[in-house]
DNA sequence: TGGTGTGAACTTTTTCACAGCG
DNA sequence: CGCTGTGAAAAAGTTCACACCA
């Protein structure tokens, strides 16, 4: 979210920029903003607040996003086609460099400049693209299997799209994706705020 | 993420499921989950657990999401363009029921068959199309006034799928979805476990 | 002077442990 | 008997208040 603020701010012409005027955007507790930011260093200059840019780079070091992360995305489906080409993920620095599918149909195919590969031959590209996240976009159903190809590949960190939970071996971390999330979330606090 | 696990459990044809095995799945503590559902009634049955069918709708109702929620699209771009053709949408309960844009272009366009629509003609049709839910999926410098148009028209919640704050009234609810933060999340996990 | 960094106080969330009930 | 529902205890997270420093 920081990061988010802070290009924006950084768009408009901002330099600098206090706790105080940082929580406000955020909608947080000032203290909060500088107890979040002195978790990972001394960013900030007493009596002056914090240098966006600055701020920005210091955050993207300490997350260890400062570089470029090089993704499989396994599962070309309608989901898996729309991240394909979608071309924020180049400018974020997520690139992805290969497109799995267990599909006969679709393997050879063509998406968004990549060829379509079977999922089994996932381990052997792995090292040759430098792939280091997996991105799963399949069923629920064949989301585990998608996700041991992953695993067996070495990979260390997959972001699930599909509506299913995965098991995974400790040392890999998992994050789930799913924006309807959001829309249960909304609709409850509509729910809400329509009784009172 | 229950009802997402739970709707995955009864295609496997699972009828009961107890709080110990919920946890396992969703790599939580069984007491969390005891704690949670019990927060919105008594859906459990003791020395059972929980009847996997009753408990999906219980939680549907309790989060209001056991109907129909229609939905006003902002922002007819790359990702725009993606949800409208996102056919989950109507499996899940949530209707794009219009779509809206302020590029004269773009205007009278026709996108999954829905009509492109001036921004600026929000408020009139809302009424008409029963629209009770805004998706902002403009780019940043454009989420405010989408937001605008959105609050404008007396709608109480917002999905801002834009990478930017947005400032609402109190008694209108905001979920922010960008999948980068998930992106950010796995590759910072990642940075840490080849650390040590 | 003004805004950060931070220990201490406070609040919220999570886990434990077991009573209560089908 | 077995698993839920729930107070009490423990842990984690947030806010306050002020020392400290450009």
């Amino acid at each position: 979210m920081y990061i988010q603020v802070l290009e924006n701010l950084q768009r408009d012409g901002k330099n600098v920029i206090s706790s105080e005027l940082l929580a406000r955007t955020c909608d947080v507790n000032p203290s909060q903003i500088r107890k979040d930011l002195a978790y990972f260093g001394e960013f900030g200059v007493r009596g002056v607040g914090y240098y966006v840019q600055d701020l920005i780079t210091s955050i993207k070091q300490a997350l260890g996003v400062d570089r470029v992360w090089k993704c499989a995305l396994v599962g070309v489906g309608n989901l898996g086609r729309a991240l394909l080409n979608h071309r924020e993920f180049r400018l974020r620095g997520f690139h992805i460099v290969g497109a799995f599918d267990c599909d006969p149909f679709k393997i050879g195919e063509v998406v968004s400049g990549l060829e379509v590969v079977c999922s089994r031959r996932l381990k052997e590209r792995t090292a040759d693209l430098g792939i280091e996240l997996g991105v799963i976009t399949t069923p629920p159903e064949r989301a585990q299997r998608a996700c041991n190809y992953l695993v067996d590949a070495g990979i260390k960190g997959i972001l699930n799209f599909a509506p299913a939970r995965i098991e995974v071996p400790e040392g890999v971390t998992v994050e789930y994706v799913d924006f309807f999330h959001h829309f249960y979330a909304v609709a409850f606090n509509v729910t809400l705020g329509s009784q009172d």
